[in-house]
DNA sequence: CGTGCGCTTGACTTTTTTCAATAAAGGTGG
DNA sequence: CCACCTTTATTGAAAAAAGTCAAGCGCACG
């Protein structure tokens, strides 16, 4: 795939810039080792995680592709390396490359559709919903397992369920009073009761 | 253009349903006259409106096209036409076009960019700032005027918002004693104090 | 070995929702 | 054209959810 031919490393310190909020879009990255997140950052400095990115994922296409800036932030979570695809070029190639396109409309699709559940959960469900939400998925992706790591520090958890440090806190400490989870050290959770928690994620709200 | 000879010409009442959220896409739309909303429903029966389209807007394309399912509720804001094309027509249509192709990814690139906007509201703003800016956005969208018309019934706007009619209407109540804005008449809206509006909108949250 | 950052907890405030009642508006059939 | 009835909008009082501010703990990392 020609797709090479266009790209270039870069890479990462932890919480490094990779692009700003309304900055012109002059290329989208590929994640080659570490993590990314794009945000979006409030006035008054709270930050709302959109996604984050590993290895294998790419983020800001769409911008490159279509749009003239970049809609959010971006910066790496930890150490990382990426491909950096120009803009130019991969404007190029999508329009020579049929297929190349059509795999980026399913890319599209797939994103669009995350982010409709995620304005779902941040209108229609409070908290503790997202946060059980985010516990099954997290519980699924590491192989069906009650055991599960959580694969964010906690203030970056807070920003990605649209809430802060302190709420997160507590919530958490609530489940664990309700006996629904157990806290195995600093970033292990061990769920006790699934069946609770999926009411909870489907916005039954009781909880206590 | 052969999309034409793949459509259908479907017409809705007011309230009737498009297509449910789960359900497997089987096309997409695009509007003729009248308005429809794609929307979000939680167990408790409150909605959030994704977005409102009226004529020359489509919709459902991503499910049609790369998804097995769509991933929200569709129904007719008013008595509504669409032209209706079904998935598999469209699918080969877009495979063997590259310049529709090109187009659709333009088209979800800009919802892409829609949903991160509406993501950073709920997520970064409360209520009156969401509130300001959809005032700021009605205002520029009929021309920059001082006076303008809501375009939704209060409980349709107050679900955009991501909020109930009785916040809204409170706000709006705060808003007119603040002096900010002015009621005139039901569904008109004259802005009185658009520097205030523009510093609400942007989040520096002060309106008392 | 200390400093700092991440995390937790408590007390308090603000924002938003809930529940309930009322008022206004709009469409329909007589 | 009006009366009626359903829908839509407003307001109050109270409750709940989440956020702010501030203090304190603990662990990690330099």
């Amino acid at each position: 795939m020609a797709l090479a031919d266009i790209a270039a490393v870069k890479s990462y310190v932890k919480g490094q810039t990779i692009f700003v909020d309304g900055a012109e879009a002059v290329g989208f990255h590929g994640v080659l080792t570490g993590r990314a997140r794009v945000f979006k950052l409030s006035f008054e400095g709270k930050e709302q995680i959109l996604e984050v990115f590993g290895p294998g994922d790419t983020f800001g296409e769409a911008a490159a592709l279509s749009m003239q800036r970049y809609p959010a932030h971006a910066d790496a979570v930890e150490k990382c390396t990426t491909l950096f695809f120009p803009r130019q070029a991969f404007r190029r190639l999508v329009e020579t490359h049929p297929t190349l396109a059509l795999n980026m409309l399913a890319d599209l699709s797939r994103r669009l559709h995350r982010f409709t559940n995620l304005v779902e959960e941040l209108s229609l469900k409070e908290v503790p919903g997202r946060l059980a939400a985010h516990l099954l998925y997290l519980s699924e992706r590491q192989g069906d397992s009650d055991d599960l790591t959580l694969e964010l520090p906690k203030v970056q958890l807070a920003s990605l369920l649209g809430t802060i440090p302190e709420t997160l806190s507590r919530i958490l400490a609530r489940m664990m009073r309700e006996g629904l989870i157990e806290s195995v050290g600093a970033r292990h959770i061990r769920i006790l009761d699934r069946a609770s928690l999926e009411d909870i994620a489907n916005a039954e709200k009781r909880l206590g």
